[in-house]
DNA sequence: GCCAACGTTGGC
DNA sequence: GCCAACGTTGGC
């Protein structure tokens, strides 16, 4: 069992969009940064417990907990030529990207905002608070994910 | 909206 | 394979 972090725009999907969807289920697709497809292919299981995370907005941080219940498997979305995520250059016998299905697990009564992560100790080595910081999907070291989860108003 | 820090692209 | 130009990300 894995843990991680997706990242996503609230104005484009929040993780009330999310638990508001009547399945509770979506798939995470958009993907076009090849690390992050990596992850998505090949170390995101089914179980996996994913922290969301809302960026470019008023209240930046860890709003709450998905689980991943499908592996990855192709992003129809690259296929779409009215779609934002089109890859022209992809092809249908062999996709360049992929994405995977989580559910809503829990929604924190409070954001774990990036400001209170980045004071907390022990966790200098989560993506989030390194330099770069672009990616959009970044695993979550166990003893990082306790430490945050334990922070998070339940 | 600014801008630093990246990733990607493409000419050579 | 180098690297400059370009596009994107994301906090502020």
């Amino acid at each position: 069992m894995q843990y991680w972090l997706f990242k996503t725009e609230p104005d484009a999907f929040s993780i009330d969009d999310l638990a508001n969807i009547p399945d509770q289920t979506e798939h995470w697709d958009g993907i076009r940064n090849y690390q992050a497809r990596n992850f998505l292919r090949d170390d995101v299981k089914i179980g996996d417990l994913v922290f969301i995370y809302h960026s470019s907005c008023k209240n930046v941080g860890i709003v709450g907990l998905a689980q991943v219940i499908k592996e990855g498997y192709p992003d129809h979305t690259q296929f779409e030529p009215e779609s934002q995520h089109y890859d022209p250059k992809s092809l249908i016998d062999n996709p360049r990207w992929v994405m995977v299905d989580i559910q809503f697990r829990q929604k924190f009564k409070e954001t774990l905002d990036l400001k209170t992560i980045k004071q907390m100790t022990s966790i200098e080595q989560i993506g989030l608070v390194k330099k770069g910081h672009r990616l959009s999907i970044m695993p979550v070291q166990k003893h990082e994910f306790d430490l945050l989860l334990k922070r998070c108003v339940i």
